[in-house]
DNA sequence: CCAAAAGTGTTTAAGCTACACCCATGA
DNA sequence: TCATGGGTGTAGCTTAAACACTTTTGG
Protein backbone atom coordinates (compact mmCIF):
# COMPACT_ATOMS: atom_id res chain seq x y z
CA UNK A 1 0.00 0.00 0.00
CA UNK A 2 3.46 2.62 -0.13
CA UNK A 3 1.92 5.33 -2.54
CA UNK A 4 3.14 5.77 -5.57
CA UNK A 5 1.99 7.56 -9.12
CA UNK A 6 0.64 5.83 -12.30
CA UNK A 7 2.38 4.14 -14.27
CA UNK A 8 4.53 5.49 -17.75
CA UNK A 9 6.45 2.62 -18.67
CA UNK A 10 8.47 1.05 -15.65
CA UNK A 11 10.03 3.01 -12.76
CA UNK A 12 11.75 0.30 -10.90
CA UNK A 13 11.19 0.46 -7.68
CA UNK A 14 7.51 1.83 -8.06
CA UNK A 15 4.58 -0.71 -9.03
CA UNK A 16 5.74 -3.07 -11.58
CA UNK A 17 2.62 -3.74 -14.11
CA UNK A 18 0.56 -7.18 -13.61
CA UNK A 19 -2.42 -8.96 -15.25
CA UNK A 20 -4.57 -10.25 -13.13
CA UNK A 21 -6.84 -13.46 -13.98
CA UNK A 22 -9.92 -15.26 -12.34
CA UNK A 23 -9.87 -18.71 -12.78
CA UNK A 24 -12.43 -21.45 -11.48
CA UNK A 25 -12.63 -24.92 -10.53
CA UNK A 26 -16.08 -25.67 -10.50
CA UNK A 27 -16.98 -29.65 -9.55
CA UNK A 28 -20.08 -32.20 -9.20
CA UNK A 29 -20.84 -35.30 -9.47
CA UNK A 30 -21.28 -37.21 -12.05
CA UNK A 31 -21.04 -41.19 -12.93
CA UNK A 32 -20.52 -41.48 -9.09
CA UNK A 33 -17.14 -39.46 -9.79
CA UNK A 34 -16.10 -35.98 -8.43
CA UNK A 35 -15.22 -34.03 -11.88
CA UNK A 36 -14.13 -30.65 -12.81
CA UNK A 37 -14.91 -28.57 -15.72
CA UNK A 38 -11.50 -28.06 -17.78
CA UNK A 39 -11.44 -26.39 -21.28
CA UNK A 40 -9.31 -27.22 -24.11
CA UNK A 41 -7.19 -24.49 -25.04
CA UNK A 42 -7.45 -22.87 -28.26
CA UNK A 43 -4.12 -20.48 -27.99
CA UNK A 44 -0.58 -20.25 -26.75
CA UNK A 45 0.73 -20.52 -24.33
CA UNK A 46 -0.28 -24.23 -23.64
CA UNK A 47 -2.61 -24.77 -26.80
CA UNK A 48 -3.97 -28.04 -26.75
CA UNK A 49 -3.29 -28.12 -23.09
CA UNK A 50 -6.68 -28.62 -20.70
CA UNK A 51 -6.80 -26.14 -18.39
CA UNK A 52 -9.34 -24.19 -15.68
CA UNK A 53 -11.58 -22.02 -17.26
CA UNK A 54 -10.61 -18.15 -16.64
CA UNK A 55 -9.40 -15.08 -18.05
CA UNK A 56 -8.53 -11.82 -17.22
CA UNK A 57 -10.36 -9.40 -14.75
CA UNK A 58 -11.74 -6.15 -16.85
CA UNK A 59 -11.02 -2.67 -15.51
CA UNK A 60 -14.45 -2.25 -14.20
CA UNK A 61 -15.05 -5.34 -12.32
CA UNK A 62 -13.89 -7.48 -9.56
CA UNK A 63 -12.38 -10.66 -9.75
CA UNK A 64 -15.73 -12.55 -8.48
CA UNK A 65 -17.64 -10.70 -11.22
CA UNK A 66 -14.70 -11.65 -14.03
CA UNK A 67 -15.04 -15.69 -12.51
CA UNK A 68 -18.50 -15.42 -13.17
CA UNK A 69 -18.08 -13.88 -16.89
CA UNK A 70 -15.34 -15.93 -18.04
CA UNK A 71 -16.93 -19.24 -16.88
CA UNK A 72 -20.29 -18.26 -18.71
CA UNK A 73 -17.94 -16.97 -21.73
CA UNK A 74 -15.75 -20.18 -21.86
CA UNK A 75 -18.19 -23.17 -21.02
CA UNK A 76 -21.66 -21.40 -20.99
CA UNK A 77 -22.29 -22.18 -17.11
CA UNK A 78 -23.77 -19.33 -15.60
CA UNK A 79 -21.86 -19.67 -12.14
CA UNK A 80 -24.80 -17.35 -10.46
CA UNK A 81 -27.26 -20.30 -10.40
CA UNK A 82 -24.19 -21.88 -7.76
CA UNK A 83 -22.20 -21.22 -4.92
CA UNK A 84 -19.11 -19.55 -5.66
CA UNK A 85 -16.25 -18.58 -3.00
CA UNK A 86 -12.89 -17.43 -3.33
CA UNK A 87 -10.47 -20.54 -3.29
CA UNK A 88 -6.68 -18.87 -3.12
CA UNK A 89 -4.34 -16.65 -5.17
CA UNK A 90 -1.38 -17.83 -7.64
CA UNK A 91 1.51 -15.30 -7.48
CA UNK A 92 4.58 -17.47 -8.56
CA UNK A 93 6.69 -15.01 -10.97
CA UNK A 94 7.34 -17.72 -13.31
CA UNK A 95 3.76 -19.26 -13.59
CA UNK A 96 2.99 -17.55 -16.86
CA UNK A 97 5.73 -17.40 -19.71
CA UNK A 98 4.46 -14.00 -20.92
CA UNK A 99 4.64 -11.82 -17.81
CA UNK A 100 3.63 -11.25 -14.46
CA UNK A 101 0.20 -13.05 -14.09
CA UNK A 102 -1.66 -13.26 -11.12
CA UNK A 103 -4.73 -15.72 -10.88
CA UNK A 104 -7.39 -15.22 -8.01
CA UNK A 105 -8.59 -18.54 -8.39
CA UNK A 106 -12.52 -19.66 -7.56
CA UNK A 107 -14.38 -22.42 -6.18
CA UNK A 108 -18.24 -23.43 -7.20
CA UNK A 109 -20.05 -26.26 -6.32
CA UNK A 110 -22.76 -27.41 -9.36
CA UNK A 111 -25.30 -30.03 -9.37
CA UNK A 112 -24.59 -32.29 -12.26
CA UNK A 113 -24.96 -30.29 -15.62
CA UNK A 114 -25.27 -31.60 -18.90
CA UNK A 115 -21.80 -31.11 -21.25
CA UNK A 116 -21.08 -27.51 -21.86
CA UNK A 117 -20.45 -25.84 -24.30
CA UNK A 118 -16.72 -24.61 -25.93
CA UNK A 119 -16.49 -20.58 -26.20
CA UNK A 120 -14.43 -19.36 -28.72
CA UNK A 121 -10.90 -19.33 -26.81
CA UNK A 122 -11.90 -23.21 -26.08
CA UNK A 123 -11.43 -25.81 -28.54
CA UNK A 124 -13.68 -28.12 -25.81
CA UNK A 125 -14.65 -28.39 -22.58
CA UNK A 126 -14.58 -31.59 -20.51
CA UNK A 127 -15.97 -32.61 -17.04
CA UNK A 128 -13.01 -34.82 -15.99
CA UNK A 129 -12.92 -37.25 -12.98
CA UNK A 130 -10.70 -35.32 -10.26
CA UNK A 131 -9.68 -38.74 -9.58
CA UNK A 132 -8.22 -39.49 -12.79
CA UNK A 133 -6.83 -35.76 -13.20
CA UNK A 134 -4.55 -36.09 -10.11
CA UNK A 135 -3.84 -39.91 -9.44
CA UNK A 136 -3.78 -41.39 -13.11
CA UNK A 137 -0.15 -41.29 -14.43
CA UNK A 138 -1.92 -41.46 -17.92
CA UNK A 139 -4.02 -38.08 -17.23
CA UNK A 140 -2.49 -35.03 -19.46
CA UNK A 141 -0.48 -32.62 -17.56
CA UNK A 142 -2.77 -29.25 -16.52
CA UNK A 143 -1.74 -25.84 -18.18
CA UNK A 144 0.00 -23.49 -16.26
CA UNK A 145 0.05 -23.89 -12.14
CA UNK A 146 -3.68 -25.34 -12.65
CA UNK A 147 -2.84 -28.69 -11.36
CA UNK A 148 -1.15 -27.11 -8.03
CA UNK A 149 -4.97 -24.81 -7.80
CA UNK A 150 -6.89 -28.11 -8.53
CA UNK A 151 -5.62 -30.20 -5.74
CA UNK A 152 -6.15 -27.23 -3.49
CA UNK A 153 -9.58 -27.09 -4.41
CA UNK A 154 -9.87 -30.82 -3.70
CA UNK A 155 -8.70 -30.27 -0.51
CA UNK A 156 -11.04 -27.57 0.36
CA UNK A 157 -13.84 -29.34 -0.93
CA UNK A 158 -13.18 -31.54 1.27
CA UNK A 159 -12.71 -30.26 4.36
CA UNK A 160 -15.90 -28.21 3.60
CA UNK A 161 -18.11 -31.01 3.44
CA UNK A 162 -17.06 -31.82 7.41
CA UNK A 163 -18.29 -28.64 8.48
CA UNK A 164 -20.97 -27.10 6.04
CA UNK A 165 -24.01 -27.79 4.60
CA UNK A 166 -22.42 -27.39 0.95
CA UNK A 167 -22.60 -31.06 0.21
CA UNK A 168 -26.48 -30.47 -0.89
CA UNK A 169 -25.12 -27.97 -3.37
CA UNK A 170 -23.83 -31.24 -5.58
CA UNK A 171 -27.42 -32.17 -5.71
CA UNK A 172 -30.30 -31.09 -8.31
CA UNK A 173 -33.80 -30.71 -6.21
CA UNK A 174 -35.35 -32.16 -5.22
CA UNK A 175 -33.13 -35.16 -3.79
CA UNK A 176 -32.92 -38.91 -1.29
CA UNK A 177 -30.70 -38.94 1.55
CA UNK A 178 -28.85 -41.67 -0.35
CA UNK A 179 -27.87 -39.29 -3.35
CA UNK A 180 -26.24 -36.68 -0.53
CA UNK A 181 -24.96 -39.82 1.12
CA UNK A 182 -23.29 -40.28 -2.36
CA UNK A 183 -21.77 -36.50 -2.53
CA UNK A 184 -20.02 -38.05 0.40
CA UNK A 185 -18.77 -41.12 -0.97
CA UNK A 186 -17.54 -39.37 -4.11
CA UNK A 187 -16.02 -36.58 -2.59
CA UNK A 188 -14.04 -38.22 0.26
CA UNK A 189 -13.64 -41.65 -1.64
CA UNK A 190 -15.45 -43.32 1.01
CA UNK A 191 -18.98 -43.59 1.89
CA UNK A 192 -20.38 -42.75 5.53
CA UNK A 193 -22.28 -45.54 6.91
CA UNK A 194 -25.83 -45.52 5.95
CA UNK A 195 -27.91 -45.35 8.93
CA UNK A 196 -25.90 -43.16 11.13
CA UNK A 197 -25.28 -40.50 7.86
CA UNK A 198 -28.87 -40.61 7.85
CA UNK A 199 -29.74 -39.67 10.94
CA UNK A 200 -27.50 -37.05 11.28
CA UNK A 201 -28.78 -34.63 8.58
CA UNK A 202 -32.58 -35.54 9.43
CA UNK A 203 -30.82 -34.34 13.10
CA UNK A 204 -29.06 -31.15 12.31
CA UNK A 205 -31.41 -28.13 11.85
CA UNK A 206 -31.95 -26.76 8.53
CA UNK A 207 -29.69 -29.28 6.26
CA UNK A 208 -32.51 -30.54 4.22
CA UNK A 209 -36.44 -29.91 4.37
CA UNK A 210 -38.96 -32.36 2.69
CA UNK A 211 -40.39 -31.85 -0.32
CA UNK A 212 -43.41 -33.60 0.76
CA UNK A 213 -43.08 -35.91 -2.35
CA UNK A 214 -41.57 -39.54 -2.32
CA UNK A 215 -39.30 -40.13 -5.22
CA UNK A 216 -39.08 -43.60 -7.59
CA UNK A 217 -38.47 -47.23 -6.04
CA UNK A 218 -35.49 -48.72 -7.50
CA UNK A 219 -35.45 -51.10 -10.05
CA UNK A 220 -35.18 -54.07 -7.97
CA UNK A 221 -37.53 -53.02 -5.39
CA UNK A 222 -37.65 -51.27 -2.12
CA UNK A 223 -39.49 -47.97 -0.49
CA UNK A 224 -40.26 -44.71 -2.25
CA UNK A 225 -37.50 -42.63 -0.54
CA UNK A 226 -38.49 -39.20 0.55
CA UNK A 227 -37.15 -36.46 -1.05
CA UNK A 228 -35.85 -33.18 0.36
CA UNK A 229 -34.63 -29.55 -0.66
CA UNK A 230 -31.47 -27.72 0.88
CA UNK A 231 -32.44 -26.28 4.04
CA UNK A 232 -31.16 -22.70 5.29
CA UNK A 233 -28.19 -23.97 7.23
CA UNK A 234 -24.77 -23.49 6.16
CA UNK A 235 -22.80 -24.58 8.99
CA UNK A 236 -22.91 -28.52 10.04
CA UNK A 237 -22.34 -28.69 14.05
CA UNK A 238 -20.89 -30.41 15.11
CA UNK A 239 -18.91 -31.67 11.98
CA UNK A 240 -19.44 -34.74 10.06
CA UNK A 241 -16.50 -36.67 10.61
CA UNK A 242 -15.28 -38.68 7.60
CA UNK A 243 -14.96 -42.57 8.19
CA UNK A 244 -11.30 -43.32 9.04
CA UNK A 245 -10.82 -46.70 6.66
CA UNK A 246 -12.95 -47.52 3.27
CA UNK A 247 -12.72 -51.56 4.29
CA UNK A 248 -14.87 -50.65 7.66
CA UNK A 249 -17.78 -48.92 5.65
CA UNK A 250 -17.32 -51.37 2.61
CA UNK A 251 -17.87 -54.23 4.94
CA UNK A 252 -20.53 -52.49 6.81
CA UNK A 253 -22.28 -52.21 3.19
CA UNK A 254 -22.04 -55.86 2.43
CA UNK A 255 -23.80 -57.06 5.39
CA UNK A 256 -27.03 -58.33 5.28
CA UNK A 257 -29.64 -56.60 6.54
CA UNK A 258 -27.44 -53.29 6.14
CA UNK A 259 -28.09 -53.01 2.06
CA UNK B 1 -5.89 -17.49 -18.64
CA UNK B 2 -6.99 -16.45 -22.64
CA UNK B 3 -3.61 -15.66 -23.87
CA UNK B 4 -2.73 -12.07 -25.01
CA UNK B 5 0.46 -10.34 -26.11
CA UNK B 6 2.22 -7.96 -23.60
CA UNK B 7 0.66 -4.30 -22.71
CA UNK B 8 1.66 -1.38 -24.80
CA UNK B 9 -0.77 1.43 -24.29
CA UNK B 10 -3.03 -0.21 -23.48
CA UNK B 11 -5.56 -2.55 -26.05
CA UNK B 12 -9.60 -2.83 -24.54
CA UNK B 13 -10.03 -6.88 -24.42
CA UNK B 14 -6.91 -7.65 -24.12
CA UNK B 15 -5.37 -7.65 -20.04
CA UNK B 16 -5.76 -3.96 -18.87
CA UNK B 17 -3.07 -3.55 -16.15
CA UNK B 18 -2.98 -3.42 -12.70
CA UNK B 19 -0.96 -3.22 -9.45
CA UNK B 20 -0.31 -5.86 -6.72
CA UNK B 21 -0.38 -5.51 -3.32
CA UNK B 22 0.28 -7.57 -0.28
CA UNK B 23 -0.69 -6.44 2.53
CA UNK B 24 -0.13 -7.88 6.26
CA UNK B 25 -2.72 -8.37 9.27
CA UNK B 26 0.20 -9.29 11.89
CA UNK B 27 -1.79 -10.48 15.34
CA UNK B 28 -0.50 -10.79 18.78
CA UNK B 29 -1.91 -10.65 22.31
CA UNK B 30 -0.73 -7.70 24.34
CA UNK B 31 -2.48 -6.59 27.63
CA UNK B 32 -5.15 -9.02 27.56
CA UNK B 33 -6.06 -8.10 24.30
CA UNK B 34 -5.83 -9.34 20.72
CA UNK B 35 -3.86 -6.57 18.71
CA UNK B 36 -2.67 -5.68 15.37
CA UNK B 37 -0.04 -4.04 14.09
CA UNK B 38 -0.67 -0.56 11.76
CA UNK B 39 1.39 2.13 9.97
CA UNK B 40 0.32 5.66 10.18
CA UNK B 41 0.85 6.55 6.12
CA UNK B 42 3.15 9.35 5.32
CA UNK B 43 2.07 10.09 1.47
CA UNK B 44 -1.23 10.02 -0.12
CA UNK B 45 -3.76 8.81 -0.36
CA UNK B 46 -4.90 8.60 3.20
CA UNK B 47 -1.95 10.14 4.20
CA UNK B 48 -2.40 10.70 8.16
CA UNK B 49 -4.38 7.43 7.79
CA UNK B 50 -3.50 4.04 9.62
CA UNK B 51 -3.53 1.34 7.97
CA UNK B 52 -1.76 -2.42 7.29
CA UNK B 53 1.28 -2.74 6.41
CA UNK B 54 2.03 -3.75 3.07
CA UNK B 55 3.21 -2.52 -0.46
CA UNK B 56 3.34 -3.86 -3.73
CA UNK B 57 4.92 -6.82 -5.10
CA UNK B 58 7.89 -6.52 -7.14
CA UNK B 59 8.09 -8.19 -10.61
CA UNK B 60 10.30 -11.07 -9.57
CA UNK B 61 8.36 -12.27 -6.26
CA UNK B 62 5.45 -13.88 -5.21
CA UNK B 63 3.06 -12.36 -2.88
CA UNK B 64 3.88 -14.29 -0.04
CA UNK B 65 7.75 -13.18 -0.55
CA UNK B 66 6.70 -9.68 -1.03
CA UNK B 67 4.69 -9.31 2.42
CA UNK B 68 7.57 -10.90 4.28
CA UNK B 69 9.41 -8.10 2.86
CA UNK B 70 6.89 -5.33 3.03
CA UNK B 71 6.24 -6.00 6.95
CA UNK B 72 10.30 -6.14 7.66
CA UNK B 73 10.31 -2.98 5.52
CA UNK B 74 7.67 -0.77 7.18
CA UNK B 75 7.88 -2.26 10.61
CA UNK B 76 11.22 -3.77 11.59
CA UNK B 77 9.11 -7.12 12.09
CA UNK B 78 10.32 -10.53 10.80
CA UNK B 79 7.65 -12.63 9.59
CA UNK B 80 9.97 -15.51 8.94
CA UNK B 81 9.59 -15.76 12.35
CA UNK B 82 6.26 -16.24 12.79
CA UNK B 83 2.98 -18.34 10.80
CA UNK B 84 2.07 -16.40 8.21
CA UNK B 85 -0.34 -17.74 5.88
CA UNK B 86 -2.93 -16.05 2.73
CA UNK B 87 -5.98 -14.61 3.87
CA UNK B 88 -7.78 -13.44 0.75
CA UNK B 89 -7.64 -11.24 -2.39
CA UNK B 90 -9.48 -8.22 -2.39
CA UNK B 91 -10.28 -6.48 -6.19
CA UNK B 92 -12.88 -4.16 -5.65
CA UNK B 93 -12.30 -1.97 -8.71
CA UNK B 94 -12.68 1.51 -6.61
CA UNK B 95 -10.56 0.62 -3.54
CA UNK B 96 -7.56 2.49 -4.12
CA UNK B 97 -7.87 5.82 -5.90
CA UNK B 98 -5.20 6.15 -7.83
CA UNK B 99 -5.84 2.77 -10.12
CA UNK B 100 -6.78 -0.61 -10.03
CA UNK B 101 -4.62 -1.99 -7.08
CA UNK B 102 -5.66 -5.88 -6.07
CA UNK B 103 -4.45 -6.71 -2.70
CA UNK B 104 -3.46 -10.43 -1.60
CA UNK B 105 -3.92 -9.93 2.00
CA UNK B 106 -1.86 -12.01 4.43
CA UNK B 107 -2.02 -13.12 8.11
CA UNK B 108 0.14 -13.73 10.66
CA UNK B 109 0.28 -14.81 14.41
CA UNK B 110 3.20 -13.38 16.62
CA UNK B 111 4.18 -13.74 20.45
CA UNK B 112 4.10 -10.87 21.95
CA UNK B 113 6.66 -8.34 20.47
CA UNK B 114 8.14 -5.06 21.37
CA UNK B 115 6.66 -1.61 19.34
CA UNK B 116 7.70 -1.83 16.06
CA UNK B 117 9.96 1.31 13.66
CA UNK B 118 8.66 2.86 11.72
CA UNK B 119 9.71 2.51 8.31
CA UNK B 120 10.72 5.18 5.80
CA UNK B 121 6.41 4.85 4.57
CA UNK B 122 5.51 5.15 7.92
CA UNK B 123 4.80 8.39 10.53
CA UNK B 124 4.37 5.83 13.07
CA UNK B 125 3.25 1.89 14.25
CA UNK B 126 1.16 1.30 16.74
CA UNK B 127 0.16 -2.20 18.08
CA UNK B 128 -4.05 -1.30 18.52
CA UNK B 129 -6.32 -3.57 20.05
CA UNK B 130 -8.70 -4.98 17.85
CA UNK B 131 -11.74 -4.86 19.55
CA UNK B 132 -11.02 -0.66 19.64
CA UNK B 133 -11.05 -0.80 16.23
CA UNK B 134 -13.75 -2.48 15.16
CA UNK B 135 -16.48 -1.46 18.10
CA UNK B 136 -15.46 1.51 19.26
CA UNK B 137 -17.13 4.34 17.42
CA UNK B 138 -14.43 7.13 18.72
CA UNK B 139 -11.92 4.65 16.46
CA UNK B 140 -10.00 6.05 12.93
CA UNK B 141 -11.24 4.92 10.35
CA UNK B 142 -8.87 2.54 8.44
CA UNK B 143 -7.41 3.31 4.81
CA UNK B 144 -8.58 1.82 1.92
CA UNK B 145 -10.85 -1.38 2.63
CA UNK B 146 -8.23 -2.21 5.49
CA UNK B 147 -11.23 -2.47 8.12
CA UNK B 148 -12.91 -5.36 6.04
CA UNK B 149 -9.20 -7.45 5.72
CA UNK B 150 -9.44 -7.04 9.37
CA UNK B 151 -12.76 -8.30 9.89
CA UNK B 152 -12.19 -10.83 7.93
CA UNK B 153 -8.59 -11.89 9.62
CA UNK B 154 -10.54 -11.49 12.69
CA UNK B 155 -13.13 -14.11 11.93
CA UNK B 156 -10.46 -16.22 10.22
CA UNK B 157 -8.59 -16.11 13.38
CA UNK B 158 -11.71 -17.28 15.90
CA UNK B 159 -12.00 -20.24 13.70
CA UNK B 160 -8.54 -21.46 13.41
CA UNK B 161 -8.31 -21.43 16.90
CA UNK B 162 -11.29 -23.77 17.19
CA UNK B 163 -9.46 -26.66 14.63
CA UNK B 164 -6.02 -25.94 14.81
CA UNK B 165 -3.04 -25.29 17.69
CA UNK B 166 -2.31 -21.92 16.19
CA UNK B 167 -3.15 -20.33 19.35
CA UNK B 168 0.20 -21.12 20.79
CA UNK B 169 1.47 -19.18 17.91
CA UNK B 170 0.39 -16.07 20.20
CA UNK B 171 2.41 -16.99 23.67
CA UNK B 172 6.13 -16.88 24.27
CA UNK B 173 8.43 -20.04 24.79
CA UNK B 174 7.66 -21.59 27.38
CA UNK B 175 4.35 -20.84 28.34
CA UNK B 176 1.74 -22.17 31.04
CA UNK B 177 -1.47 -23.33 30.28
CA UNK B 178 -2.90 -20.54 31.61
CA UNK B 179 -1.22 -17.65 29.21
CA UNK B 180 -2.75 -20.20 26.38
CA UNK B 181 -5.85 -20.14 27.73
CA UNK B 182 -5.90 -16.24 27.98
CA UNK B 183 -5.32 -16.50 24.41
CA UNK B 184 -8.49 -17.78 24.21
CA UNK B 185 -9.90 -15.28 25.65
CA UNK B 186 -8.66 -12.02 24.30
CA UNK B 187 -9.46 -13.82 20.67
CA UNK B 188 -12.79 -15.13 21.63
CA UNK B 189 -13.42 -12.59 24.24
CA UNK B 190 -14.59 -15.15 26.32
CA UNK B 191 -12.37 -17.74 28.38
CA UNK B 192 -13.07 -21.32 27.95
CA UNK B 193 -14.05 -22.85 31.24
CA UNK B 194 -10.52 -23.59 33.22
CA UNK B 195 -10.63 -27.35 34.58
CA UNK B 196 -12.00 -28.75 31.06
CA UNK B 197 -9.32 -26.49 28.90
CA UNK B 198 -6.32 -28.04 30.91
CA UNK B 199 -7.60 -31.39 30.27
CA UNK B 200 -8.26 -30.66 26.18
CA UNK B 201 -4.90 -29.12 25.74
CA UNK B 202 -2.71 -31.76 27.19
CA UNK B 203 -4.74 -34.81 25.80
CA UNK B 204 -4.21 -33.66 22.46
CA UNK B 205 -1.05 -35.44 21.45
CA UNK B 206 1.50 -32.80 20.37
CA UNK B 207 -0.54 -29.49 20.98
CA UNK B 208 2.12 -28.43 23.66
CA UNK B 209 5.10 -30.47 25.06
CA UNK B 210 6.37 -30.13 28.86
CA UNK B 211 9.34 -27.30 29.05
CA UNK B 212 10.69 -29.41 32.30
CA UNK B 213 10.95 -26.12 34.24
CA UNK B 214 8.00 -24.93 36.19
CA UNK B 215 7.52 -20.89 36.51
CA UNK B 216 6.84 -18.36 38.83
CA UNK B 217 3.79 -18.12 41.00
CA UNK B 218 1.84 -15.41 41.23
CA UNK B 219 2.36 -12.24 43.50
CA UNK B 220 -0.53 -13.51 45.72
CA UNK B 221 0.51 -17.09 45.59
CA UNK B 222 -0.09 -20.34 44.12
CA UNK B 223 1.68 -23.28 42.95
CA UNK B 224 4.57 -23.14 40.36
CA UNK B 225 2.62 -23.86 37.13
CA UNK B 226 4.40 -26.04 34.20
CA UNK B 227 5.92 -25.13 31.62
CA UNK B 228 4.94 -25.91 28.08
CA UNK B 229 6.77 -25.34 24.31
CA UNK B 230 4.48 -25.82 21.09
CA UNK B 231 4.29 -29.27 20.01
CA UNK B 232 4.29 -30.82 16.45
CA UNK B 233 0.76 -30.73 16.28
CA UNK B 234 -1.13 -28.88 13.88
CA UNK B 235 -4.57 -29.32 14.04
CA UNK B 236 -7.07 -30.07 16.90
CA UNK B 237 -9.21 -33.38 16.56
CA UNK B 238 -11.70 -32.66 17.36
CA UNK B 239 -11.89 -29.28 17.76
CA UNK B 240 -12.15 -26.91 20.90
CA UNK B 241 -15.34 -25.28 20.77
CA UNK B 242 -16.27 -21.44 21.71
CA UNK B 243 -18.15 -21.16 24.87
CA UNK B 244 -21.80 -20.00 24.13
CA UNK B 245 -22.12 -17.06 26.39
CA UNK B 246 -19.72 -14.67 28.40
CA UNK B 247 -21.79 -14.74 31.14
CA UNK B 248 -21.42 -18.61 32.16
CA UNK B 249 -17.68 -18.61 32.31
CA UNK B 250 -17.12 -15.24 34.27
CA UNK B 251 -19.41 -16.94 36.79
CA UNK B 252 -18.00 -20.25 37.07
CA UNK B 253 -14.71 -18.52 37.25
CA UNK B 254 -16.12 -16.22 39.97
CA UNK B 255 -17.15 -19.18 42.01
CA UNK B 256 -14.79 -20.12 44.91
CA UNK B 257 -12.83 -23.38 44.36
CA UNK B 258 -12.55 -22.51 40.61
CA UNK B 259 -11.17 -19.19 41.24
C1' DC C 1 -3.53 -18.83 58.30
C1' DC C 2 -5.68 -17.08 54.31
C1' DA C 3 -6.38 -16.12 49.48
C1' DA C 4 -5.06 -17.29 44.95
C1' DA C 5 -3.95 -20.37 41.37
C1' DA C 6 -2.76 -25.11 39.50
C1' DG C 7 -3.88 -29.65 39.03
C1' DT C 8 -7.06 -33.60 39.31
C1' DG C 9 -11.43 -36.21 40.23
C1' DT C 10 -16.45 -37.10 39.50
C1' DT C 11 -20.98 -36.95 37.81
C1' DT C 12 -24.04 -36.25 34.10
C1' DA C 13 -25.35 -35.43 29.46
C1' DA C 14 -24.66 -35.77 24.64
C1' DG C 15 -22.91 -37.68 20.40
C1' DC C 16 -21.17 -41.24 17.64
C1' DT C 17 -20.41 -46.27 16.34
C1' DA C 18 -22.00 -50.50 15.35
C1' DC C 19 -25.35 -53.55 14.67
C1' DA C 20 -30.11 -55.12 14.31
C1' DC C 21 -34.71 -55.05 12.71
C1' DC C 22 -38.92 -53.79 10.13
C1' DC C 23 -41.39 -52.47 6.09
C1' DA C 24 -42.57 -51.07 1.33
C1' DT C 25 -41.86 -52.15 -3.27
C1' DG C 26 -40.82 -54.35 -7.91
C1' DA C 27 -39.53 -58.43 -10.27
C1' DT D 1 -42.04 -64.63 -2.17
C1' DC D 2 -37.82 -62.82 -2.37
C1' DA D 3 -34.22 -59.46 -2.93
C1' DT D 4 -33.53 -54.60 -2.49
C1' DG D 5 -33.19 -50.49 -0.16
C1' DG D 6 -35.25 -46.82 3.10
C1' DG D 7 -36.21 -45.81 7.76
C1' DT D 8 -35.78 -46.52 12.74
C1' DG D 9 -34.30 -48.79 17.40
C1' DT D 10 -30.74 -49.49 20.68
C1' DA D 11 -26.60 -50.85 23.52
C1' DG D 12 -21.97 -49.33 24.45
C1' DC D 13 -18.31 -46.28 24.06
C1' DT D 14 -16.16 -41.79 23.99
C1' DT D 15 -16.20 -37.02 24.77
C1' DA D 16 -17.50 -32.74 26.78
C1' DA D 17 -19.68 -29.86 30.49
C1' DA D 18 -20.32 -28.68 35.10
C1' DC D 19 -18.86 -28.81 39.53
C1' DA D 20 -16.00 -30.19 43.55
C1' DC D 21 -11.80 -30.99 45.95
C1' DT D 22 -6.78 -30.87 47.09
C1' DT D 23 -2.31 -28.82 46.98
C1' DT D 24 1.15 -25.29 46.72
C1' DT D 25 2.71 -20.91 47.33
C1' DG D 26 3.13 -15.60 48.71
C1' DG D 27 1.51 -12.29 51.78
Amino acid sequence: MAGKQAPEGYDPGAHPPFAVTADIVIMTIRDGALRVLLVERRKDPYAGSWALPGGFVEIDEDAHAAAVRELAEETGVDAEDFHLEQLATYSAPDRDPRMRVVSVAHLAFAPELGDAVAGSDAAATRWWSVDDLLADPDAPALAFDHEEILRDALERVRAKLEYTTLASRFVTEPFTIAELRAVYGAVWGLLPARANFTRKVLATDGFVVPAGTTGEASRSGGPRPTLYRRGPATDLQPALLRPRSKAEVDAEDAVRGEG
